[in-house]
RNA sequence: GGGCCGCUAGCUCAACUGGCAGAGCAGCUGACUCUUAAUCAGCAGGUUACAGGUUCGAUUCCUGUGCGGCUCACCA
């Protein structure tokens, strides 16, 4: 407790308390504003392209000081408020008694005011308001980071992401863009006959994906549940209760290591189609990809790194055991079991784990050599039947199935399958999946029998789709790490607070 | 978990080979009637992440810890 007051700059409290004594609430209840910063810009623009109208408008506006520069009988102050901002010019003999009080006193960098007086525009050409009436709306006691060179310290930065928002420009028009893609994703599936569904998160066993799960325990029934890895099963769900178009934009959270690409808790977009195939998803891929990045951002190319990266469809298709030969100089066909695949990738010096089953291995191959490669949108067709036990067998091939994963910025973007809807095949792999998670000790999942039930009432042929949106944000953002995308990224707790917690 | 790098004032950064810890912004006092990274004069602000060690002397060298970044491992 004593630790937070004592952070708090002295002068800042002397501050609060003098606009107590004065009868000022520092935090009063409420303002009425007439305009936003943006819209008094824009009357500015309309007052001058109609000077034959009246000339003085007044407006209410409020927001926070970003910058205060006193000049004598004159101060400038900037105010910012959520759609950007406008010029306070205070002269002595126009601000009232109280506002010039507060003015010469109170007032610091980082307050949020309100402000009222005539809309005009300085000599220099600053959209400005001439203030009669200042007050305080929220007292400020941390000083703001530099107001130049902003907020660098990345780690600051992620914990405190409320200041990297106040001083990076850049940091908020992410977040901004995030929030527009993800808009622009739903009222694309939207149009498309998509209903937007909601299915649990805390699951009794944590299917549709092969990732160590986060557990949990749910006091009321004494069980253990787990967050879900994916989406898949509870949507496939519905498409045997007959919502034919079905997408889920939701949270997932995998237990696993942390990277520049992987959050602990990311954000996945799902939706299944009946009476489509994974041709069908891919060409609908594309073009969801191409018109969101047009809507958000105005064009269809982006750049990312030192690349230049281009939406527009048809996306490159290869296939997957092409580009592994290419790349690797392994042909997996020819090695049929994990244990000749591991002998081939220890011959070429290799750091192979021998837990590893075969479609593992397969996918370091991928994840190694091919997808750093993958910089313009590429589909990637037709894996091996071992590392896709919910997709449908490719027709005439015994070991591939109807399966992509779409690659950008040699990043995984979304992955892809016509679902497989038979029960008896799907129990079958379910039992071969199990099989391998033992070898490999990982958490033991219980087969999801209500799921495969459902199966059993008959699923119609369907084609699905995961996107994971963090990484098509970090795309279409030119973000090269997974934490710039997500508000609030997974850090450990600092020392200091654990500190903090110990003597309190 | 491994490797490499970083941590100095509220923020952004300096400090040579180990020799008095410094600047800008923010803050405070004052000047200034159209500034916009306002300007000018002055003041204050530090357990150099933390704990040890070497040394007459450590921000600097060594060891450990914490946190972060990158990277490898892990990750359908």
């Amino acid at each position: 407790m004593a630790s937070r007051a004592d952070s708090i700059n002295k002068q800042r409290l002397e501050k609060l308390e003098r606009l107590r004594e004065a009868g000022c609430n520092p935090y009063p209840h409420r303002y009425q504003r007439s305009h936003t910063t943006e819209q008094a810009v824009a009357l500015i623009e309309e007052i001058e392209k109609n000077p034959a109208e009246e000339k003085v408008i007044e407006v209410r506006v409020a927001g926070r000081i970003m910058s205060h520069r006193p000049m004598g009988k004159v101060a400038f102050l900037d105010l910012r408020d959520g759609s950007g901002k406008i010029q306070l010019y205070c002269h002595r003999n126009v601000l009232n008694e109280d506002g010039l009080e507060l003015l010469k006193k109170d007032l610091d960098i980082g307050d949020i005011v309100g402000a009222s007086g005539r809309l005009f525009r300085t000599r220099t050409g600053e959209a400005s308001i001439e203030v009669k009436e200042l007050v305080m709306l929220a007292k400020s006691l941390q000083p703001l980071p530099e107001k130049w060179h902003g907020l660098s310290d990345i780690d600051t930065r992620y914990r405190q992401r409320y200041l990297d928002l106040i001083a990076n420009n850049e940091a908020r028009d992410i977040f901004l863009k995030r929030s527009l893609i993800i808009t622009a994703i739903r009222q694309f599936l939207n149009q498309r006959g998509f209903i937007e569904v909601e299915t649990p998160v805390l699951q009794p066993s944590a299917g549709g994906a092969l990732a160590q799960p986060f557990i949990t325990h749910q006091h009321a029934l004494g069980r253990d549940l787990y967050l879900r890895i994916a989406l898949e099963l509870y949507l496939k769900r519905l498409i045997v209760g007959g919502f034919d178009r079905v997408y889920e934009l939701g949270r997932i959270f995998r237990n696993e290591g942390l990277s520049t690409k992987h959050n602990p808790e990311f954000t996945m977009l799902e939706s299944y189609q009946a009476y489509a195939d994974y041709n069908d998803v891919m060409r609908m891929l594309e073009e969801m990809v191409c018109r969101v990045s047009q809507q958000v951002l105005g064009t269809d190319t982006v750049k990312f790194g030192e690349n230049d990266i281009s939406f527009k469809p048809p996306w490159q298709r290869v296939e997957l055991r092409q580009s592994i030969i290419e790349r690797a100089g392994i042909d997996f066909e020819e090695y049929p079991d994990a244990d000749s695949l591991r002998a081939r990738m220890l011959a070429m010096g290799m750091a192979v784990d021998p837990e590893k089953d075969r479609g593992r291995l397969i996918d370091e191959l991928l994840s190694n050599f091919v997808e750093p490669h993958l910089v313009q949108p590429t589909f990637l067709l037709h894996h091996p039947v071992d590392m896709s036990p919910l997709a449908k067998l490719k027709p005439g091939d015994e070991h591939l199935v109807e399966r992509f994963e779409a690659f950008a910025g040699g990043m995984e973007i979304a992955n892809a399958f016509t679902e497989l809807n038979d029960p008896f095949e799907q129990r079958k792999r379910f039992i071969e999946q199990q099989k391998g998670r033992r070898a490999e000790g990982e958490i033991e999942q219980a087969i999801d029998e209500d799921f495969l039930l459902a199966l059993e009432y008959g699923m119609p042929p369907t084609g699905g789709l995961g996107v994971g949106i963090d990484r098509l944000v970090m795309l279409l953002t030119g973000q090269t790490s997974i934490r710039q995308v997500i508000l609030f990224p997974q850090l450990k707790e600092k020392s200091i607070d654990k500190k903090g917690a110990q003597e309190a």
